[in-house]
DNA sequence: AACGTCATTGTTAGCGTTCACAGATATGGA
DNA sequence: TCCATATCTGTGAACGCTAACAATGACGTT
């Protein structure tokens, strides 16, 4: 007796077999009872449960996976995850893939770049990811992943719909068209832009869906200036748009600055800020609206009015779309989820 | 021939097998080589690394977790994935621990409970992780998580000393002595506080630091308000201040308010919109301060006063908190690791 | 020549599950 | 009574990998 039992020592965590044991099944029937299959005696369910309860077993989940051949788990690549936007969609992404029952590792990239792209995906493959979203709004990084023949579907997040790969996004443009047609509508004689990075597909949608709205109104269209959607930025280009302004009484060639259109709402806090000290008032001498809806923009000086994302329906989407394409691997790779954007009005876009 | 081969169909993933014979050596010398053992002739490498390469061969997690007993994931379980500051951690987490070669798996709470967060905890331990970040500063979150025992390591952050459980935490504490400190010597006769909601850890132990630094100096400690992190709240609370502002040419019980200590930037944002609104001016006739540095601080009108605390910091500890105990299992449960935040100063404080 | 040592490789036995199938037992109709 | 059928349960073999050990050959030492 003594011989058999060392007794003591860090317990292992018990098995199937254990449970079984304990229940006077085999670990067959175990199985069945945690898969719920349904020829499974009552008494004999009860007495399994039991014995699961009493040693606290919990069912390993390398084990199964590795027969199974399914992980269960989803992976993600974000970039800029400390902003509002990806951060909110990697939350309803995370939320949706728990109720369809996957778990969801993130890996998020400090800054774009093809190879830290391929690695994040790389170590993702490495933990068995059986499928990813990829919320990087490069063109270039579309364009790399279309290059890489993964063994998993990819769905992609604002990755535009000129590749073959199928993905959600909010409709940028129209989201731009409707702040645009809003300022224009409010009698701006045009409408100047602080656009996002150039490389960005969502600053691009912006700038199209602004270009676009003022060409078919028939107005001048201002040049585009470029921020980097940090605040800063955004302070640097209201400096600039401010000089215009002050400017605007001699001769010019563009037109004068009375509206403007910031591709985000944190580069608008910059425009704010630096028509703030340039001593414009918004909106009296300069309406301005910005896009998200990120929380803070109810608050700005004065409330902004912006564009707002559901962020949570994105990532929603998203895990829909990647999770119906995991078994089959045929699909048709055009699918497409697009969300509608809604404008918000506040205070610095309407004359009160 | 025909009969042994049906050639075409979804291939399946290749094995270490597949790989071996391709290379001519056995399925363990192919382990070896992933696993970079020195004891492997140079040639031998070179055709098992070439068969990898041909073959697009990846190694197996699940079997590997299965036998290895490590399935190099840890789980973290956060709370207001889309404020800055549980957004930073998690990055700065994520980041740390892919760095140490583990995955994160998260999983975010719309709002605390504990049966949320146990119904997070058990997720993640279905999946297999080997230990977990748990980042819920409420006072109940914490005591909740001291009755589970559970079967891998935890690690709190921000979940306060009192309990016997290892963790990371900024020192609120010192943060609000600064702050307060800061304001004191400004000459202000007193500091009001807009506290966060009174069941988080980080509102109290700020409330504590205010408090004390006030009793020191041995000046009046008005009431403080209350709100819930959010801009509104702040607002509310903003428009409550300004009203006493207004009242005090009357006879009244409590101190004038000339410089407010606000929890968190958000809030500061709201009671910056409140005074605004209220033709208070800040600095002028209020000092205003707040918490946290996020990236829109510098942009408020006017710039904040606050304190930054180093998220990624934090993120990072904890990873390398939590990674430290996982081979080991009777470790002492009062490891602490506290990270100092640093005051930032600017206009919304200073008399220009 | 015989032996020990080291580097290199192969063989075998699990890890804890699920799947496919085979028994066993109960139910029902002829 | 007996067989067909349905329900329940057990047995053995994977899944793809690593750990432990055994086997081989090369080398140097006695």
């Amino acid at each position: 007796m003594s011989q058999t039992a060392p007794s003591t020592g860090p317990r292992r965590a018990p098995t199937m077999a254990d449970v079984a044991q304990r229940a006077g099944v085999s670990h067959q029937t175990v199985s069945r009872v945690l898969s719920s299959h349904p020829n499974v005696r009552d008494s004999t369910r009860a007495d399994v449960l039991r014995a699961i309860e009493e040693l606290g077993y919990r069912r390993n989940s390398s084990a199964r996976a590795l027969v199974t051949r399914r992980t269960l788990t989803l992976g993600v690549v974000a970039c800029n995850p400390t902003l509002f936007g990806p951060a909110s969609m990697l939350f309803g992404l995370e939320e949706a893939a728990r109720d369809e029952g996957f778990m969801v590792s993130a890996v998020t990239l400090r800054r774009y770049s093809a190879k830290a792209l391929s690695e994040a995906i790389d170590h993702l493959s490495d933990w068995g990811v059986e499928g990813i979203v990829v919320i990087v709004p490069h063109r270039a990084a579309v364009a790399a992943l279309a290059e890489l023949r993964l063994p998993f579907p990819v769905v992609t997040v604002e990755g535009g719909h000129s590749l073959p790969i199928p993905g959600v996004s909010v409709d940028q443009d129209l989201g731009a068209r409707l702040v645009t047609s809003h300022l224009l509508g409010a009698g701006h004689q045009t409408v100047w832009h602080v656009a996002g990075p150039s490389d960005w597909l969502e600053a691009e949608a912006r700038v199209r869906g602004w270009r676009d709205t003022l060409e078919e109104a028939g107005v001048e269209v201002p040049p585009p200036l470029v921020g980097d959607w940090t605040p800063l930025s955004g302070y640097r280009a209201g400096q600039e748009l401010a000089g215009r302004v002050a400017a605007s009484g001699a001769r010019r060639r563009s037109p004068d600055v009375t509206a403007v259109f910031v591709a985000n709402d944190q580069m608008a806090l910059g425009v704010l800020r630096a028509f703030r000290e340039a001593g414009l008032s918004v909106p009296g001498q300069v309406a301005i609206a910005g896009f998200d809806d990120i929380p803070e923009a109810e608050f700005f000086a004065p409330p902004l009015t912006t564009v707002r994302q559901d962020f949570a329906a994105v990532g929603q989407a998203s895990i829909r779309l990647l999770v119906s394409r995991l078994g089959s691997s045929g699909l048709p790779n055009d699918e497409r989820v697009v969300i509608e954007p809604r404008l918000i009005v506040r205070s610095s876009s309407t004359h009160s």
